[in-house]
DNA sequence: AAAACGATATATCAAATTGATACATAAAGG
DNA sequence: CCTTTATGTATCAATTTGATATATCGTTTT
C-alpha cells in the first residue's frame, strides 16, 4: 500500500460533504481552508486520477452536465469514506510550518534592524487583512454553532483568530526591541 | 538567473557566521531553527554543490581535519554575502503552513467528537513539550540580550512562546466546545 | 455584433523538497 | 569484544509547487 497522500485525504473529506470537481476542490482550498492547508491544481488532478484509479472516488456521471463545457465531477465511494475515517482516527498529526519572515529576523545580524523592521510589518500588515476575514467568519459561524458541520470550520476559523493575534502582538513587542536596539 | 531556493538562503544566513559541514548545517536547522524552518540532507547536499558552483560558497581547505574521516566544511564568498543581502532587504516572504491537525478538525464530521479531541490532545502535548525547551531557550537568551547575535535568535523563540502560547488556549476552548456537543 | 476580458475548467511539466535509504567511520557503553 | 549511537556524505523515488498551456463561457466595452 501506498504512504498516505496528504492532498488525497483533502480531496476524500470535500468529497464527503457532496461531488465536486478539480477546480470546485481548489476553489475551496483557496478559500476557508487556505488559513491552515494549501494544494495546487498541480497536485489535485493527479490526485483525482490515482483516487479514480484505487477506487477512493469515481465519477459522478448523475451530475448532469448542461452546457457542452467540460466538467468532471467526482465523488466518495464507501472505500474512499472507509479511507478517510482511517486516517481521522490517528490522532497524531504532521504540522509543516515555514514561516520566511522568521528566517530573515534570525539572520538579521547581517543588515541593519530596519530591513527586519521592515520584513515584521510586511507581515504584520498581511495578517491584519488575513485577521478581519477571520474575524468575519467567525461572527457569522457563532451564531451557527448548533449545526455539527459548522462547529469543526468553527473550531479552525479560531484557531486562526487565536493566533493570529499572538502574531500581531509579537510583532510589536519586536519591533520595540529592534528600535530600542538600533545600531 | 534562477529563482531563490529557500534552502539556499538558509545555507548563506548560516554560514555567514561561520564556516560549517553539510552535517552541521542539519543540525542547526534541527536545533533552534526547527521552530520555524526545516530541512533534509536531500537538500541540503545538493544545495551546497550548487551554491559553490555559482561561486556563492567555497571549500573551506584551511580548516583543519584531523582525523582521515571526510568532513567538508564550507564558507561564504563575498558573493554570497551579497546575495544574502539582497533576499533580507527585501521585506516579502512567503510563510507556508500546513496543520494536518486542523484538517483532522475540519474534517471532524465524519467521525465523533472524540476522534477530534483525541487529535487536539496529541496537539496539545507535543505543543507543551516544545514550549517547555522554548522557554528554557528565551530565558537564558533575556539575560544576553545586549549581544546583537542574541537578539535575533531571541525574537524567533518569543515567536515561538507567544503563537505555542496561543495554541495551548486553543485546546482548551476547543475541547471543551466538542465535549458539549459531543453526540 | 464583434472584440476584449475575466472567470471557469482540465491538464502537464520543471524545479524544489521530503523522507527513506545506503554506505562508512568514530566513540561510547555494557 | 561487540553493539549501539553519533558523525558524515550522498542519492533517489515520490510529493508538491508554481508556472504555463489550452479552451470555453459570460459579461462588458467598442
Amino acid at each position: 500500500m501506498a504512504k498516505d497522500r496528504k492532498i488525497d485525504m483533502v480531496i476524500l473529506g470535500l468529497l464527503s460533504h457532496n461531488p465536486l470537481t478539480g477546480y470546485d476542490i481548489k476553489k475551496q482550498i483557496d478559500g476557508g481552508i487556505r488559513f491552515f492547508w494549501k494544494g495546487s491544481f498541480g497536485s489535485i488532478y493527479p490526485a483525482l486520477a490515482s483516487l479514480e484509479e484505487s477506487g477512493l472516488i469515481q465519477k459522478a456521471e448523475n451530475v448532469k452536465n448542461e452546457s457542452g463545457r467540460e466538467r468532471i465531477y467526482y465523488e466518495i465511494t464507501d472505500a474512499g469514506r472507509e479511507k478517510l475515517r482511517i486516517w481521522l482516527s490517528d490522532s497524531k498529526s504532521v504540522n509543516d510550518l515555514k514561516y520566511e519572515m522568521l528566517l530573515k529576523v534570525f539572520f538579521g545580524g547581517a543588515t541593519d534592524n530596519e530591513m527586519s523592521i521592515a520584513t515584521i510589518e510586511e507581515f504584520e500588515k498581511e495578517i491584519s487583512r488575513d485577521l478581519a476575514v477571520l474575524q468575519v467568519y467567525k461572527n457569522n459561524l457563532s451564531h451557527v454553532l448548533d449545526q455539527r458541520d459548522h462547529l469543526f470550520f468553527y473550531l479552525t476559523v479560531s484557531f486562526g483568530v487565536e493566533t493570529y493575534e499572538g502574531y500581531l502582538r509579537w510583532c510589536q513587542d519586536a519591533k520595540k526591541l529592534l528600535v530600542e536596539r538600533t545600531d
